[in-house]
RNA sequence: CGGGGUGUAGCUCAGCUUGGUAGAGCGCUUGCUUCGGGAGCAAGAGGUCGCAGGUUCGAAUCCUGUCACCCCGACCA
């Protein structure tokens, strides 16, 4: 492509929009505009990075044996009423009639289609199994998008939906699908992690995320590299600490603590480490009135393993300030074990302690030198906390904790939606079977904001390789001046391509400053300068993006130069 | 949806407190000079100040309403 007939813009400035790297960088770099909140268009340089990351998809699917199809976006009411979803899944179903009154919405996933599909086209045990995918535009009107195309609200997703006869048979796929994900992330050079995962409201038993690997990134992930566990935090378990409680030594003490509410400030008056202090939480209960949850002052409540609890309402509800004082008769911040008259869990952590600080269930006071056993009852344990650095690792090793970007996830289904909408087919025995069903998502627009916030510095992106809007980008320094560098420039543009690269001429009439500023913005690993200066030599420049590393080639010997420069740095 | 914030030129923003002629930088156009890391000079084009109503002789500025966008929380690929 020659840069001359393209109209491309670039940003100095960073658009005040946008807070994360990627999205600032994908503006900047013109590779995508906002239309309105979380929905954007792919401009020519940003198709080609999204175009790349399908094709890559694609082929891993294909290999593995899966079936595209494309799924209509426009889907009718009826199916989703069938699985009760059209009422459950709320408000990010963005809903819409047509001229004669009916409903649709717009597709934010497909189990309904596809289930419908199968039921209709699969008739026998001797079509399965089967795993059709398609890649295509969902809509999720998410209460708030952000981070560009990180939380976007229309988004490109490649999702997949296999089934069953049996289970052994959800298993082969579901691990040929894990190990589809695992060669996807790794062609396109990204530096990710498989984590377990909680199944969340898609439903279902096994599940796992991909997660790219970056600060930014919106979730947290436990691993341990020594035993190869992972998951994400919402999932880690805790254990009890090895080392028995410690026996009472202090007595218990009222102290009044008038100002101070959080265990920031309660643990600052009374010069204990919040390590020491109770942090009793009240939480809605399932049977309509308040739960305490208790966890040592230093650690943080695990809503996914909270509302596990039978107890517990579903979602998980903070108590409100007024639920708190009508229905303990204090005001929030003064909560704790002695006395306390609704229902306790306490955090297997928080049950070790001894000789505590918490609250005391009355305006500005708490206790100190409180024990389980003789100040309180003892109490009923459970997990409830997030793991923390440093805790066992349930293979046995030591926990670390990293930010991750979900860019896969992959379900065992079940028989969810087939169940509810009767997808059979006859088995051996001429015999009507529900259908097993596995799912599985990949981020596609995702995955190239998260490569961003992976891959980038303070001049702009450094794509990887495999999803780089071109293999090359050839920079012609003033062009206008010199016929022989246009005209080797061309010769030499000719010849990449013929060497099967995909190439991007800068031919503009521009100062060289701008063309190198924009070339490092956009991000293309491997940069060519013809120039005249070093044309006289005979030479033209090689700069890798990466690491800035640079080379004088004869340019006789750019063509094959650079084809070994690719070959080194492309994975697949 | 709750809380916070912002809407002035394509982009980043000033002007608003204390009402009176709409500004800067970047970008864009033209010319000259430049030309190996986002050039210099000169001349230009470009704005119903988000929208609607109100107050006023007069509103970007004050008041009311409304819409959009952004940020913080719960959800997700």
């Amino acid at each position: 492509m020659r840069l001359s007939q393209l109209p491309w813009t670039t940003l100095k400035e960073t658009p005040a929009e946008a807070e994360v790297v990627s999205h600032q960088l994908l503006l900047r770099a013109g590779l995508i505009r906002r239309l309105t909140s979380g929905i954007f268009t792919w401009m020519p340089l940003g198709l080609r990075v999204l175009r790349r990351v399908e094709q890559v998809v694609r082929e891993e699917m294909d290999r593995a044996g899966a079936l595209e199809v494309l799924m209509p976006a426009v889907q009718p009411a009826e199916l989703w009423q069938e699985t009760g979803r059209w009422e459950r899944y709320g408000d990010l179903l963005l809903r819409i009639r047509d001229r004669h009154e009916r409903d649709y919405c717009f597709g934010p996933t497909h189990e309904e289609i596809i289930t419908d599909l199968a039921r209709r086209e699969l008739r026998s045990y001797r079509q399965l199994p089967v795993n059709y995918y398609q890649i295509q535009t969902k809509f999720r009107d998410e209460i708030r998008p952000r981070f560009g195309l990180m939380r976007a609200r229309e988004f490109v997703m490649k999702d997949a939906y296999s089934f069953h006869l049996d289970q052994d048979s959800l298993d082969t796929t579901y691990a040929a699908m894990a190990q589809a994900y695992t060669r996807i992330f790794r062609r396109l050079g990204l530096r990710f992690r498989t984590v377990d995962a909680d199944s969340g409201e898609i439903g279902g038993s096994r599940s796992q995320e991909f997660h790219v690997l970056a600060d930014s990134g919106e979730d947290a992930i436990a691993y341990c590299d020594a035993d190869g566990y992972a998951a994400n935090v919402e999932m880690a378990p805790t254990f009890p600490p090895a080392a028995p409680r410690p026996a009472p030594a202090a007595a218990l003490a009222r102290v009044a603590t008038p100002d101070s509410r959080t265990i920031e400030e309660v643990s600052a008056l009374l010069r204990t480490a919040p390590a020491r202090c109770l942090k009793t939480l009240l939480v809605e209960a399932a049977d309509g009135g308040l739960v305490a949850l208790a966890l040592r002052g230093d650690h943080n409540l695990n809503a996914v393993k909270a509302e596990r609890l039978p107890q517990v309402a579903r979602p998980l509800a903070m108590a409100t300030a007024e639920r708190i004082r009508a229905v303990t008769g204090v005001p929030t911040g003064f909560a704790g074990p002695v006395g306390l008259d609704v229902p306790l869990i306490v955090d297997h952590a928080a049950a070790a302690l001894a000789d505590f600080v918490a609250g005391a269930n009355a305006e500005g006071f708490h206790h100190t030198g409180v024990n389980w056993g003789r100040d309180a009852p003892e109490p009923a344990v459970a997990d409830l906390r997030n793991v923390v650095p440093g805790d066992p690792s349930p293979r046995g090793g030591a926990l670390e904790i990293a930010r991750g970007i979900e860019v896969g996830h992959i379900f065992q289904l079940g028989d969810k939606y087939s169940q509810a909408m009767h997808a059979t087919v006859l088995d051996q025995d001429g015999r009507e079977r529900i259908m097993t069903m596995g799912c599985y998502g990949i981020g596609v627009s995702r995955i190239v904001a998260a490569a961003i916030e992976q891959n980038h510095d303070a001049q702009g992106i450094v794509w990887p390789a495999p999803m780089s809007p071109f293999d090359v980008t050839l920079l012609v320094l003033n062009p206008k001046n010199s016929d022989a560098v246009t005209a080797a420039a061309g010769a030499l543009y000719l010849q990449l391509q013929e060497a099967g690269l995909e190439v991007l001429l800068d031919d503009r009439d521009a100062r060289p400053g701008v063309k190198f500023a924009e070339a490092d913005l956009l991000g293309i690993p491997h940069r060519l300068v013809i120039g005249e200066r070093g044309l006289k030599e005979g030479l033209v420049e090689y700069r890798r993006r990466r690491d800035g590393a640079e080379e004088k080639v004869a340019s006789s010997d750019a063509v094959a130069f650079l084809v070994r420069q690719l070959a080194a740095t492309d994975p697949g």
